[in-house]
RNA sequence: GCGGGGGUGGCGGAACUGGUAGACGCAAGGGACUUAAAAUCCCUUUUCCCGCAAGGGAAGUGCGGGUUCGAUUCCCGCCCUCCGCACCA
């Protein structure tokens, strides 16, 4: 019989339908977990990384089911977004079109893949029935008070067509647009209060059993700095500048006051200047260049005098205030004091433009004499010492310093402590189509009304002419923008921009535990059995998008009472990419290995096997068209295997070989196939429930499989009993369920077993099967492998040193040499140290 | 510059808390079966050296040191590489 993965695929996808398998309720009595992968946009067709993803995914599925867990698993479909959008401007078709046909197909696709979800529990974001609540949600945070409309300088990308949050800004350009820069514009927008929970999601993170990498780049993300504000008077002004600094310990280095190009003094300083005109220019000279141009490291440091002094309050000193062409508006006070001595750049501007350089702390254990007579510098000294020449602050240290000067500038009135955050507030606004319609109103009297709850959804018209440019095209439809206003009645213009598609992703896993709830966004008695998460499984480009915006709206959430805990996911997981010839697989580069095609070929368990054996799961998994045949072979393999020995073995009990084993009747072969067979699965069972090295798991099954092919003649012989290969068989099979579902439920049957092997109880290792009775023991000499001794498992030390020395090749080796010690690692090595 | 991964045969990769380096798979070579091929099965395969052979010896996990009876694993110093962040005051 040959093995044929498509009949065999078919019959058992439509069995598990029909049996209604892999649907899950709630069940109060039985523990619950919750694996979840991220939910595919849907392009067209799947691809090998969405395999990669989902086989993780469903491998943990099944074995967390098989151990006795309540297993949601659901999937859904990210819906609203651009591509669709392009891809109706181009032929004049509508993007639900694409997108619903674009569902079916990949839906198809998964199905033929054979995963374990529970499909009633699909969800699709571009339906009104999951949309209006993110408007809901909008408009729950609008009257918190957390989502808000501002005039902002936005990051705008001309192939989009549309405003991007500063998330989807990588490397100065569009995330999705890696050559097309960013620009810059002034727009009206929507923005999520992101930076009030700012700490929260700096805090919380120490629960998280996160990949370290996506804790450290969120981290950098939020990008916290504690420091001190301190006001500087200015001379001949009413007015004072209030810089920031984490240093404020380096206050009596300071020799300028440098000012971001925007900063809102200025306009008074040219006013107010002898050379109003000179020093205009010198602005708008700084101006002209955008922000993203002046973040770049290499920028050379520019600026311009702008003929004032400010008071540096600690010491009354008089410094210079001038623009600088580094300093940002955007962060801080926009304005910062120069300390050339204690650092880069302020040593860099200050030596191109001849000002002053003045030392104030010193490392540790310097003498102090030698310090003050230091001034002239090559580089400034950045870390963290002793002060000197600080009035009455000198010999404190930088750290005690902190905490005093503070303390004392509170105290007198020209300071105060002072967090600041990199974490902006999330720009949702965007000048697109597809997406969720932003539920507000704009009334010339009322100003600002959000939609009555009632009134949702917010339906997103159908018929709009897509141009892909100018302004939002949902203004265009007057049917759409022209409203009475639910407060005055009054004519009043709906809001046309739509919202930021990682709105839709910052709940959908909510919505899987009651996708069809019409009466709130999800239902609570719920959320509260499943959640949180037990397992998040997604690519790692999401690091700082979708798994910060998902925390973000988790903490909203349980502030408006809808949950009672502030984290959605425990665990994470980042698979790597599946890349091909040393790249990711792209149509662009022509290296794409087509998923149904490769279905087509081997099945769906061959290639979900090669995803899983190839690499190990958190890595880059480059294809191999050799390595799934590798994979093919195998899997046939087992399955001539099975189906040779089918008749032998079909109505035996396993149960006899249980009773044979405690008979003590087991011949060496049955001995050798058991314990093969339980010490895989004590390394499987134990590698899922924390290691994930899938490879090893999927190698060491392979190595059970070769070992019973190695019985063949004791099994011919009956030197192995039928009912002890029909156990060891079913062990095989049952940890292949994890990962071929469909050949190991075939085999479970052809076993003689009735239901699928999902349904089975993960087995339970016999430690003493497991044990081994012989060891083979090496033995170095001065560490070096001289010889291997076959020992009983039970012997002690001492008849193991006895042993050992008295080998041949030992004694070749220590012949005439004084045995200095011999090491004896119990049950796993000797070593002999001669001199 | 800062932070986080990596560097092991011809290739993908094993080696869990220091204890037989190279599991498992691929590729390659040889053999069996076959009229032949495919498929399948068996054997060999880190490198170098001695030996007709059985067998034996030496080196070996990016490089250089160290700790240890023993280091892919721990420590110090480098090199290379991938990823993230970066004039954030």
């Amino acid at each position: 019989m040959e093995y044929d993965p498509q009949q065999i695929e078919k019959k058992w996808q439509e069995r598990w339908a029909r049996e209604h398998l892999f649907e899950t309720e709630p069940d109060p009595a039985r523990r619950e977990y919750y694996v979840l992968e991220m939910l595919p946009y849907p392009s067209g067709d799947i691809h090998m990384g969405h395999v990669r993803n989902y086989s993780i995914g469903d491998a943990l599925a099944r074995y967390v089911r098989m151990k006795g867990y309540n297993v949601l698993h659901p999937i859904g479909w990210d819906a609203f977004g651009l591509p669709a959008e392009n891809a109706a401007i181009k032929s004049g078709r509508h993007p639900s079109e694409f997108t619903f046909s674009y569902i079916d197909r990949m839906r198809g696709q998964l199905q033929r893949l054979g995963f374990s979800y529970d499909w009633r529990r699909e969800v699709t974001t571009c339906v009104a029935e999951y949309y209006r609540w993110n408007q809901w949600f909008f408009i729950k945070m609008f009257e918190h008070g957390l989502a808000y409309r501002k005039q902002a300088r936005v990051n705008w990308c001309t192939k989009c067509e549309t405003v991007l949050a500063n998330e989807q800004v990588v490397d100065g350009c569009c995330w999705r647009h890696e050559d097309t820069p960013v620009e810059e514009r002034e727009l009206e927008q929507w923005f999520l209060k992101t930076t009030a929970y700012a700490d929260q999601l700096l805090d919380d993170m120490k629960d998280l059993r996160w990949p370290e990498r996506v804790l450290t780049m969120q981290r950098n993300w939020i990008g916290k700095s504690v420091g001190s504000e301190v006001d500087f008077d200015v001379d001949g002004l009413e007015e004072s500048i209030r810089i920031f600094t984490t240093r404020i310990d380096t206050i009596y280095g300071c020799t300028a006051l440098f000012l971001a190009a925007e900063h809102p003094l200025i306009e008074k300083l040219i006013a107010a200047s002898e050379q109003p005109e000179e020093l205009a220019r010198e602005v708008e000279r700084i101006k002209a260049s955008s922000v993203q141009a002046r973040v770049e490291v290499n920028l050379k440091k520019e600026g311009a005098p702008t003929g004032f002094k400010a008071r540096n309050p600690f010491n009354g000193a008089d410094v210079p205030i001038w623009i600088a062409n580094f300093v940002l508006m955007g962060y801080g006070t926009g304005a910062v004091m120069a300390v050339p001595a204690h650092d880069e750049r302020d040593f860099e501007f200050c030596s191109e433009y001849g000002l002053p350089i003045r030392t104030v702390i010193v490392p540790e254990n310097t003498a102090v004499d030698e310090a003050a007579a230091s001034d002239a510098r090559a580089d400034a000294f950045t870390e963290y010492g002793v002060l000197v020449n600080s009035g009455a602050y000198s010999g404190l240290r930088s750290e005690e310093a902190i905490t005093r000067m503070t303390d004392d500038a509170e105290k007198r009135g020209f300071g105060k402590r002072k967090v600041y955050f990199r974490l902006r507030d999330w720009g949702v606004s965007r000048q697109r189509y597809w997406g969720t319609p932003i539920p507000m109103i704009y009334c010339n009297a009322c100003g600002i009304v959000p939609v009555p709850e009632q009134d949702l959804p917010v339906v997103l018209p159908r018929n709009v002419k897509l141009t892909g440019e100018g302004r939002a095209a949902l203004a265009t439809v007057p049917e759409f923008v022209d409203v009475k206003c639910p407060k005055c009645g009054g004519p009043a213009r709906r809001e046309t921009d739509t919202m930021d598609t990682f709105v839709d992703s910052s709940w959908y896993f909510y919505r899987y535990t009651d996708p069809t709830i019409s009466t709130a966004p999800f239902d609570r008695a719920a959320v509260k059995y499943w959640f949180p998460v037990d397992q998040y499984i997604g690519g790692i480009e999401h690091a700082i998008l979708h798994l910060i915006y998902m925390r973000f709206w988790t903490k909203v959430m349980r502030d408006i009472g809808l949950v009672d805990f502030a984290e959605p996911v425990t665990r994470l997981f980042n698979q790597g990419m599946v890349i091909k010839d040393g790249a990711k697989m792209s149509k662009s580069k022509g290296n794409v290995v087509d998923p149904v095609a490769m279905c087509a070929r081997y099945g769906a368990d061959t290639v979900r096997l090669y995803m899983l054996f190839a690499a190990p799961p958190e890595k880059d998994l480059e294809w191999s068209d050799q390595g799934i045949e590798g994979a093919f072979r195998f899997l046939n393999r087992v399955y001539r295997m099975v189906a040779r020995y089918a008749d032998r073995i079909r109505s035996v009990s396993t149960d006899d070989a249980v009773v044979a084993n405690a008979a003590g009747s087991l011949s060496p072969e049955e001995r050798r196939l058991l314990r093969k067979a339980h010490q895989t699965l004590k390394h499987v069972g134990d590698d899922m429930e924390e290691r994930w090295h899938f490879n090893t798991d999927v190698a060491l099954i392979m190595e059970l499989a070769n070992e019973i092919g190695d019985l063949g003649p004791a099994i011919e012989s009956g030197a192995v009993r039928a009912e002890v290969l029909k156990s060891g068989l079913d062990m095989l099979v049952l940890m292949l369920a994890l990962f071929t579902p469909h050949i190991a439920d075939e085999l479970w049957e052809t076993l003689g077993h009735q239901t699928s092997a999902l349904l089975v109880p993960w087995p339970a290792v016999d430690p003493a099967l497991a044990a081994e009775e012989e060891l083979e023991i090496p033995v170095q000499v001065n560490g070096k492998l001289r010889a291997r001794i076959r020992v009983p498992a039970t012997a002690s030390d001492d008849e193991i040193r006895t042993l050992a020395l008295a080998e041949t090749k030992v004694r070749e080796f220590t012949e005439g040499r004084q045995i200095a010690k011999v090491v004896i690692v119990p049950k796993k090595l000797v070593n002999v140290v001669v001199k």
